[in-house]
DNA sequence: ACCTGAACACCGTTCAAGT
DNA sequence: ACCTGAACACCGTTCAAGT
């Protein structure tokens, strides 16, 4: 058998490799899974083998966050009528987020990275669309960007506090609801009247609420 | 001197002393600097007598947090205009996370904390008092508090990045800035236009800006 | 009941040595 | 240029032993 010219390794470690089974550590585990440990094991190699290719772990999850972000950006397929397209981009992150729960993590950590470029465009771009003021259009924006990166994280926490079990979201809200309608009626009536509603409540619906707020108040700035 | 007869040692340990220090450590050196032998080194005591106040590290954090919340809820001193009421919550809340950017971190990772519930309570009440239908009132309370959580926790993020220099702040976002003014305006038309107001924005302003247009479409739910 | 601190089972990261 | 893996300087947590 003849050795091509340059006998480059097809198995050969690259940055790219290395994200994607971070990804896969990740995904299987959460964010305590992903050791160094875990990673020679799963790539059988050694420290210095990734350190070659990888500043830390800091840019390592910072990678991993990046090639989904942009996977998102990419796939998100996004119609002619921008109230529309918002809603779209929006949900494509919160369920990426939700998926893959450390991408909300990451993100709240180290915003200002370049995956958010895209989301950043993406949004101002379909704002213009809607004719918002140009004044006010850098603070739509970034509110808006926010509230969906922000209320996307949380329900990432949650997501990561309660396993991938049906039932244990049930058991979980259930708990909190009851603690809520045990509460004082005179002292938290909000809180206590909110309870059957917390139990019932669909977070992707709850999220998509919020976007249409948002959408309504920056329908008044026109 | 005569001794007490119950002599009980006023320096002794309690879950409040040490949740203190654990504040104290963080507010100075930031999450990372919080480990049980700084805590052990700054209470003169041993890991065995903090466990036995407090169950682990997460409880710790969580407590440390829910005492931050607490005390905001209880200075927010609230007039009688709801909608001003509101915003003076809402940025009572960002100024707490930016004193104290653990708090944004912890409060993304453990949401439903007891701590919360005030918040939840008082954002509730005053939109019941902006006359918010009863069927929208949960989702725009969450979206709401989601919102200034969210955002807090970002902002908090950066102040973290950032320690406290400003000098260090306008340096880092004058670097992001310079980025986005790089991009080609026709890939990149709204973000490179946006490289302006990115170095000079308000990160509070730009918070209210956004509390307002969620009031202003929670309105157009009236 | 409350506290001490050695010990355990982990981490991320480095670096001399190999190919 | 790329990889190996022992070693280092840390972690959170436990637990037998003390008062």
């Amino acid at each position: 058998m003849i050795e091509p010219v340059t006998k480059r390794r097809t198995d050969g470690l690259s940055k790219e490799v290395i994200v994607r089974a971070a990804a896969a550590i990740l995904d299987d585990g959460g964010e305590a899974a992903l050791t160094f440990r875990a990673l020679t094991a799963r790539l059988s190699t050694g420290y210095g083998a990734i350190y070659h290719h990888v500043a830390n772990k800091s840019d390592l999850l910072a990678a991993a966050t990046d090639a989904v972000i942009a996977r998102v950006m990419r796939d998100a397929v996004v119609g002619a009528e921008p109230r529309q397209a918002l809603r779209t981009v929006s949900l494509g992150l919160f369920d990426a987020i939700d998926a893959h729960p450390w991408v909300g993590a990451q993100l709240s950590r180290e915003p200002w990275r370049p995956a958010l470029l895209e989301v950043y465009e993406r949004i101002g771009g379909l704002l213009v669309a809607l004719d918002v003021p140009a004044e006010a259009l850098f603070d739509a924006a970034g509110a808006l960007v926010n509230y969906v990166l922000g209320v996307a994280g949380q329900n990432a926490a949650n997501a990561r506090l309660l396993t991938s079990d049906e039932a244990d979201r049930e058991a979980f809200l259930g708990a909190v609801a009851a603690r809520w309608a045990a509460l004082d009626p005179d002292e938290y009536p909000f809180v206590h009247q909110a309870a059957t509603q917390l139990r019932e409540h669909d977070d992707r619906e709850q999220f998509l609420a919020g976007v249409d707020i948002f959408l309504a108040g920056i329908a008044t700035l026109r």
